[in-house]
DNA sequence: GATGAATGAGCTTTCATTCAT
DNA sequence: CATGAATGAAAGCTCATTCAT
């Protein structure tokens, strides 16, 4: 960012713009998101936005590091070791759900399709890495099968995001049944039975 | 298109032209995707692919329907009630790699980033419907569970094209371990064992 | 000027601005020269820059009018004719040295790239009328040639600024050689012999 | 250039293109210089131009190179040991005022204030080079003084540049006597006398 | 008076599309 | 039929200027 926001003024403006590109990338994706067009929904001038933001990749960096935080902190509640085995995984599902509920298609065009700025690769892998560390987590803690906790960790990262967005694209993200299935799918697989030769 | 190829030089450009377009969008994704670069890379002027292409929409429309056969191929086979339950979740599992491997990026860019032509909403329903058809066949043969098929699919359709797109971005889609893993998650959740309450 | 500065503090400002317009227009030239640059490097806001200056031209202009002031200072001393030929000639060039030393490339931009404001045709006017009259005085004094003066003062005056502007480019005006090379120009200029017929 | 005109459309173009650069340039000086101005007077579209130049830089950095090639022409012309010392020292003021007739302002510019492309320093200083080679080999060969050539070309390419320039700005350059008072500063400057201590 | 957040006209550049050759 | 030069709407971004605090 071009300057941090210090009066409630600035800190309000950076807000609307960062929910904005958000709500436009969600909706129209990335190809739609036009730096007039977050200007404009967000209320203020193309001008203002680049007050705060050198360039649209340093924009949509800004919004990747908010939805980032978001998927670390339910990864975390996910991992915390003082309650059961159930409630965390209830943790993970509800969370998944909670985050992708707003701008529910952002996420997902965040991740996989946007543009990387030039230091876009540290927060990423920054991500990943706390992000393969949760997955790992909740392997290990929970599961008894003896395999490659990496690779079932990558597995289970993928089929939750999958599952997740395609609820997302179908709109039943707020389904109850959507909800069991999931935490069953996660139950599943973190269960003891090994792999099936097939 | 603009008129259907029949002579034999007319087919290999367009197929030329259809490969140079699912190459860039998964090379350069779909801001890279240009018609220009299409033209360049299938080795023909940009006044050909206009020939063939009324707009870029019925371009990628057309890179639509050919991942969409392929995928659907795939279901036919896993469908294919003369094998064993094991072997149709292997070529289950088998196809949808074997896809993916081709173009990795392509076909995730092509779901759900690219934007939709006026009449691609058919061509996405017919795809859909034969899809989720595909998805709820398997889950009737196989799962001895009682429970709504429908959300069932949804969710395993989710999560197979999610771990599958994960394991296109890690690079690791010719990993034995992953293919046993996802015959695993596929394996597990069809398996007879009802939704835990959590 | 929006308003004349009267107290000490105003007559800082506004010199820090012009100083830091003059420094700029040398370092980075006309295109570097933003409003906004001008009030970071003179340590002053945007605003109260336009406290003093209605807008960018009024600005350029007021830098303008100092340079105008020193050449035309230089152009007095070396029309003074309590002293000797040689001494006057000295005069010019020494003096012109000296202005152009600080902000080499500045008085260079100024004069023959800026844009002119509304009200700079008559400062510029006022200038080249001085300036004519100062190099005329000089060619009458000194040369004891019988041609047209007027065009004579042209081209002593442009070459003479033109040499000194080359001298400012390739940062060679504190040479001494290039100083005498410069006398010799004008003392040969303004000698007796009369224009080749070539 | 991003792609050399064969045919004869594309050269019309580009010649188009170069000599709308070139007037604009001396019109309106390098900030009334916009691509889509020179577009608009050389009567075609502004995807036309960046067919040929890839950004504005690249656009005049050719018309610099145009303008280099000229002056180059002429001071190789005045370089001729076939003619005699008064031939060479006229082809040289001539030549000078035939380029500065046509765009008179715009090599200035071009010279003095438009910034400079990546690749421009190589071609800035083999002009520069060149261009100090030409007046160096005028020196030694019209000269009988001993001193420092390499000054006494400087301050002379300077003076010749700057009259030019000066009578440009003041439209006289179509006058016979500024063109004699060229040569006597030419010639006077190219005799024997050495330098006046002064 | 001083400040600096906000504004928006205008500039550079891209790329889908057409059409004369 | 094939070509590729030409087009121009629209996108990203800058910077002179204003005005609420």
């Amino acid at each position: 960012m071009r300057k941090e926001p210090r009066q409630a003024r600035s800190r309000a403006t950076t807000d609307a713009i960062l929910d904005a590109a958000a709500h436009i990338l969600g909706e129209r994706g990335w190809t739609g998101l036009t730096t007039n067009a977050v200007a404009e929904v967000a209320g203020v001038s193309i001008g203002s936005l680049y007050q705060y933001f050198p360039n649209k990749l340093a924009l949509i960096e800004a919004v990747r590091r908010r939805h980032f935080d978001d998927v670390l902190a339910v990864l975390r509640a996910a991992a915390d070791e003082k309650t059961s085995r159930q409630r965390r995984i209830a943790a993970l599902v509800d969370g998944m759900i909670t985050i992708h509920s707003r701008y529910p298609a952002a996420h997902r065009v965040l991740l996989e399709e946007s543009p990387r700025g030039a230091d876009s690769r540290k927060t990423c892998d920054v991500f990943e890495t706390a992000c393969r560390k949760g997955y790992e987590a909740l392997f290990k803690v929970n599961s008894r099968r003896e395999t490659d906790v990496r690779v079932g960790a990558q597995v289970l990262a993928g089929a939750v995001a999958g599952a997740v967005h395609e609820a997302a694209r179908q709109n039943t993200l707020a389904s109850p049944m959507l909800r069991a299935e999931l935490v069953n799918l996660v139950v599943l697989f973190l269960s003891k039975r090994g792999p099936c030769s097939v």
